[in-house]
Order: structure tokens, then sequence, then C-alpha cells
DNA sequence: TCTGGGGTCCTTACTCTA
DNA sequence: TCTGTAGAGTAAGGACCC
């Protein structure tokens, strides 16, 4: 979807039409929290993703500044994805605003078939997206984000080195800021010198799986499938205060409440985990973790809270922090029954 | 100075056991 | 009894994605 978060405000705030928009936080650029999304006329002063909203409301004073309503997005991506589904039931979620669709043997040429994405799309949910085809996830991943708003592009095996190789190594998703600037030391900067490099000596810099991972991406090559069901892995829930705390209670308190909130969230998901881990960051950013293993799956509040302040008691808490977090993983069965837990 | 929240996957290190 | 090792399980950190 084109600029998600931002076209669905719009269909409900039809005045701000053609102003720059920055959704993030609560919506207050003096306060902490990024930008998830900008309209693209913000994106012309230079406001994108994940950037501070404090920075961005230095690049564009003028811009309208919104608070996420996840609710509200996620019922709108749902009519978008029932649209999807009914050009293809093979479909993929990724995330809210993205989805892969098999569109092997589909009747109709893939300009066809893409054409009715968008045109069902639009029917549905009122909105634009840009659709990619190609042989497989990797390269219509990449086609989609060629021709944006509203893109529409087909790729096809022949058009890798015209089309694919001139680009920058960063288009391929699984190159990000860090294996950018490794790949750019090794003077590698674009898709088709990547594709130049022996594989032997990708796995010689970055280890046998990343290696092996470039290489083939680099030449277009992408066997996963459409997968159209996932077991979720793990659940968590976690703040960053507005303002960096050193008061031992606030942070007990607020590990509470996150615990609370994750073991809400599992019995809503009917989901126990075995493991739980507790998540802080300090003021400079520097990121700790700690985690541990029940015997059995749970989803108690109680469990969950105490397992997470054992965790946050094995880290040394001498620097004011910014961020704390719980996280449960390791679904695993049914918990027991309450039989009388005499020896807990 | 600034850097959200919710996830997945990978690597490395360590421990325990066969 | 001592020593080496493979493999499983666990823990921690980090890169990356939307």
């Amino acid at each position: 979807m084109d600029a998600f978060f931002a076209a669905v405000e719009l269909l409900r705030h039809p005045e701000l039409k053609g102003k720059p928009v920055v959704i993030g936080g609560r919506g207050d650029p003096t306060r902490r929290g990024v930008a998830a999304t900008a309209s693209y006329e913000a994106r012309r002063f230079g406001v994108y993703s994940a950037m501070p909203l404090r920075t961005a409301l230095k690049l564009c004073p003028q811009a309208v500044f919104l608070p996420v309503d996840y609710d509200e997005y996620k019922r709108v991506s749902a009519i978008v994805k029932r649209a999807l589904s009914e050009v293809s039931p093979l479909i993929q979620d990724v995330g809210i605003d993205e989805a892969y669709l098999d569109a092997t043997g589909l009747p109709g040429s893939a300009q066809d078939i893409a054409a009715a994405i968008k045109r069902r799309v639009r029917a549905a949910s009122g909105l634009t997206c840009s659709v990619g085809i190609a042989p497989n996830k990797l390269l219509a991943k990449i086609a989609s984000d060629l021709d944006k708003p509203d893109g529409l592009t087909l790729i096809e095996p022949e058009d890798l080195p015209a089309r694919i190789w001139p680009l920058a190594v960063r288009k391929i998703p699984g190159i990000g800021p860090k294996s950018e600037a490794r790949l750019k030391a090794a003077g590698i900067a674009t898709i088709g010198e990547l594709a130049a490099q022996p594989p032997a000596a990708l796995i010689e810099r970055f280890g046998r799986s990343y290696g092996e991972f470039l290489h083939r991406a680099a030449h277009g090559i992408d066997e996963r499938p459409v997968l159209l069901e996932r077991e979720p892995k793990s659940r968590s829930r976690e703040t960053t205060f507005q303002n960096d705390v050193d008061d031992w209670q606030e942070l007990a308190r607020t590990l509470a409440r996150l615990a609370r909130s994750v073991a809400d969230d599992l019995a809503r998901r009917q989901l126990r985990g075995r493991n739980i881990g507790v998540k802080l960051r300090f003021a400079d950013f520097a990121t700790h973790t700690r985690a541990l293993t029940l015997r059995e799956p749970t989803a108690s509040y109680e469990r969950i809270r105490k397992a997470a302040f054992e965790c946050l008691g094995r880290i040394a808490l001498d620097r004011p922090v910014r961020l704390i977090g719980v996280r449960v993983g390791e679904f695993g069965g049914a918990e027991p029954q309450p039989t009388p837990d005499l020896f807990d």
C-alpha cells in the first residue's frame, strides 16, 4: 500500500489532502516518537519512516502530525486483504500493508492480473497500491518498490541485468544499513557489482548463510514459497518513557503493567509460552535482554510478572532507563490444570 | 540531539549429556 | 578414570522487516 497510514487518515480527513502529513507516536512532535509514515508531500521535505518526530518537525514545521491509530489501519487492512484474496486465495500476509499473492495459473496476462489487483483494492478501500509481478517473492518485492505510488512493474528473468543490477544493494530486502556499509567498504554498491562477486568471496566475508543469500539474491534467485499460514513465535509489549527513569518504583510499576498486557494478549490468543524475557534500554541506547525458560508454558500474569522481575534483577540498574519491555515466547502445549501448587 | 513498537531470524557462547 | 567431542538446549545480542 502507498503511504498506508497516511492514506487511511486522508480517507477520514479529506481536508488534509495535498498537505504534508506525518503519522507517528502520539501525534505530538515535541514528544518522543518516530514517524511511522509520511505522506508524499511530507517526503518532499525529507521526512521518512523511522525518523524522530522532533527531527521531522524541524524539517517540516508546517506538517500535520497525527497519532498512530492501529485499530483503524487494521480494519482497513482487512478490507484490502479480503479484496486481494478474491484475486488469488494463495495470499501471504506481510505485516499490515503488504502481501504476496501466488498468481501461478491465474487467467490473463501478468498486466491483467496486476490491473485487477489495483482495481479491486481501490474499489474496496478507496486506496492505491503498488504492484510488482515477477517469478518469485524477492523480485516481486523489489519490483513493487520501483514505481510508487500507484505503480505497476513487471520483471521477467531476462530483465535482471538491465533493471535490477543497476539498483543499489540496499534495494534487496535483507540488506539493511549495516550490510550496506560493509558491502560499500568492499567496493560493492550496486546489485550488479554484488552479482559479479564469486560466491566464495561473499561467503568468506559474510559467512556461509548470509554470503549465499547475497549471491542468490543478486542473481534473482529465491525459492521461498508463498506461505498461507504462520505460527506466532512470540508476543511482547514495550514502552519508551517520555523522560528517562531512574526511579526503581516506576520501573517496577511499568514492568508489572507490561506483564499484565502480555498475559492478556496471550489469553486472548489462547497461547502459552515457556520463555519469558525482559528488555531494557538505557539512556545511552545500550540495550540489554535477560530471559529464562520455565518448565511448563504459561499465560498466567502472576508467573509472567514473577519471571520478568527475576530477569530484571539480573541487569545492573546503574543508569537512567529509557525503555522497558516484556516478551513471552517458546509457545507450547496446554497449561496443566490448576492442581494445588505446593512446591512453587 | 535524536533514535517507537512489534515482530523474525541468525550468530555466538556456554552448559550439560551421551 | 581421564579426555575429547558432538549435539541439544538455553541465553544474549544484533540485523532486519513493516
